[in-house]
DNA sequence: GAGTGGTCTAGACCACTTA
DNA sequence: AAGTGGTCTAGACCACTCT
C-alpha cells in the first residue's frame, strides 16, 4: 500500500489513502475510523507517522477527534451564506438548520487608536463591546466580538440581554438598519480561547473575517471580528445588495 | 522559561513565546530564526517539540522554512481588495506591489454536470479552462482555474496567449464586462500541486475562493477557483459596488 | 563536509472515556 | 482496567544548501 521509494513522504501517502477512502463514503460521516493502533498495525507504520497523516485530515476538516473516544468522519460543511444584509439566524434557517446564540459578556472600553479608526470616533470615545457565540445545530460555529459607539448606542448593554439578535435590536431600538459595508477574510489557527469556545483542536484553523456595517446614510454602526470554525463553514458572499 | 506544569503543552508555550517575539520585533521579517537545533538547547526540549511548535507559526504565516537553509520571519500579509469589478492587476499595483501572471495551461472539457450548473449550460456544451498563476513581487501568490463557455467566446485560448489580463481580453474582443456576482471562500490544505505552484509546505493553509462573473445583463460569464497562499493574504471585499 | 530542515522509528507517560 | 488520543524524548537517516 505505502510505497517507501518515490520521494513522496508516508504520511502523505496515508492521508491520501484516508482521504480517498472518506470521499468514497468508505467511511461515512459520523462513522469512527480505525483507532491509530489498528492503523499502525494495517500500514506498518509508526503511530508518529499515522497521526501526521491524521493530523492532515483534521486541518482539513474531513475528520475530528475527541480525546479518549477516538477519531470521526466529520460532515460535509456548512454553506454560509453572506450579504449586505444578512444576519446569522436567517442564514442558517435558510440551509434548513437551527441556530442558536450566548452572548458571553458584554463591556466597555475606551476605544484606542485602532477602534477610533475602525467606527471613526475619537479615540477617548467609549466602546461597546459584545461577545456573541453562535451556534448551528447545537455545535458552536463562530465567536463574533463586537465594537459600537457608547455614545450612539446608550444602553444597548441592558438591551441586548434580551433579544439576540443585534441587527434586530439595533433597528427596533435605534431605528437603525445596518449593513454590511466590507468585510476582510483571513486564515490562522485557533487561540487558546478558539479552541475553549469553539471546542477545536489546535489544528483546525479559524477564518477571520473582519466586517464593518454602515446606516444607510453611510455612517460606520458596527466594527465585528468573528471567528469561524474552519472544518465547518464555506462563507458565500453575494455581491448583489438583496440577495441571500 | 518553558513550564512542565499547569497542562499547557510545550510546544503550545514554546510557539507562543516565538509569536510574541515576532509580534514585539525582536526577530524582523525576513530574518533567520535559531535553528531547530539551537532553540532544542536553549529551552531543554527535544527537536521534535521544538518542531511541533514552529509547525504552528508555519500555518499562522508567521515564518516560514527553506530546506537546508532555515526557518526565517515572514512578511505581515498583503491586504488583497475584491470588489464586483475588480482585477488582480490593479488590486495589487494599488497597494503599491508589483503583479504578474504566467498562462500555464488553457485546454477544452465537456461541461458535465457540475460546470454547466455553474455556467448555465448544457452539459454537452464545451468548456475552456484556463490555468494562470499569479504573482506578487514574484512570488506565487495564487493559482486561478478559469472556465467560460467555449460557444460563447471562440478562440479565446488563441487570444489570451497575447495578453494577460482576462477581464480586459473580455471587454476589448467580446466587448463583455464582467462583473463579479458571488465568492465562496473556503480554508483547507495545500494539495501536491498546490505545494509545487505555489511554493509552500503541507502545513499552509490554502484559502479557496470559488467566483461567478456576470455580464451587465446577468448572464453568467465566468465560473473560477482561485486558490491563495493562507500565508501571504488577507481578502478584503467591498460590498460598495463600485470603490476597491 | 558541516549545517539545515523533513521524515521515520521506538518507547514512554499522561488524561480521558467506556465499561 | 482497558482502550483512546495527546505529548515528550532519543536516536536515526535523508535531501538540501553553503562553503
Amino acid at each position: 500500500m505505502i510505497s517507501r521509494e518515490g520521494g513522496i513522504a508516508c504520511y502523505q501517502q496515508l492521508s491520501g489513502i484516508l482521504h480517498k477512502q472518506i470521499e468514497e463514503g468508505e467511511f461515512r460521516p459520523g462513522k469512527q475510523l480505525p483507532t491509530e493502533t489498528e492503523l499502525s498495525r494495517r500500514y506498518k507504520l509508526n503511530r508518529h507517522t499515522i497521526r501526521q497523516a491524521i493530523g492532515r485530515l483534521q486541518s482539513e476538516g474531513l475528520v475530528y477527534t475527541i480525546k479518549g473516544k477516538g477519531t470521526f468522519v466529520a460532515n460535509s460543511k456548512i454553506s454560509y451564506k453572506v450579504s449586505r444584509k444578512t444576519r446569522f439566524t436567517t442564514s442558517v434557517l435558510d440551509v434548513g438548520l437551527s441556530p442558536d446564540a450566548r452572548l458571553l459578556d458584554s463591556y466597555e472600553i475606551s476605544a484606542g487608536s485602532e477602534l477610533s479608526r475602525k467606527l471613526n470616533i475619537k479615540s477617548s470615545d467609549k466602546v461597546v463591546v459584545l461577545e456573541i457565540l453562535r451556534f448551528v445545530n447545537k455545535i458552536p460555529f463562530c465567536h463574533t466580538t463586537s465594537f459600537l459607539s457608547s455614545d450612539r448606542f446608550p444602553d444597548i448593554q441592558a438591551h441586548i440581554k434580551g433579544s439576540f439578535s443585534l441587527y434586530e435590536l439595533l433597528k427596533k431600538h435605534y431605528g437603525i438598519e445596518a449593513m454590511r459595508a466590507s468585510s476582510s477574510f483571513e486564515v490562522s489557527l485557533p487561540e487558546s480561547s478558539d479552541m475553549d469556545m469553539l471546542q477545536i483542536s489546535s489544528k483546525v484553523p479559524v477564518l477571520i473575517v473582519k466586517s464593518t456595517s454602515k446606516n444607510s446614510k453611510g455612517d460606520i454602526v458596527e466594527y465585528c471580528i468573528t471567528r469561524f470554525r474552519g472544518d465547518l463553514c464555506s462563507i458565500t458572499v453575494n455581491f448583489n445588495g438583496e440577495g441571500r
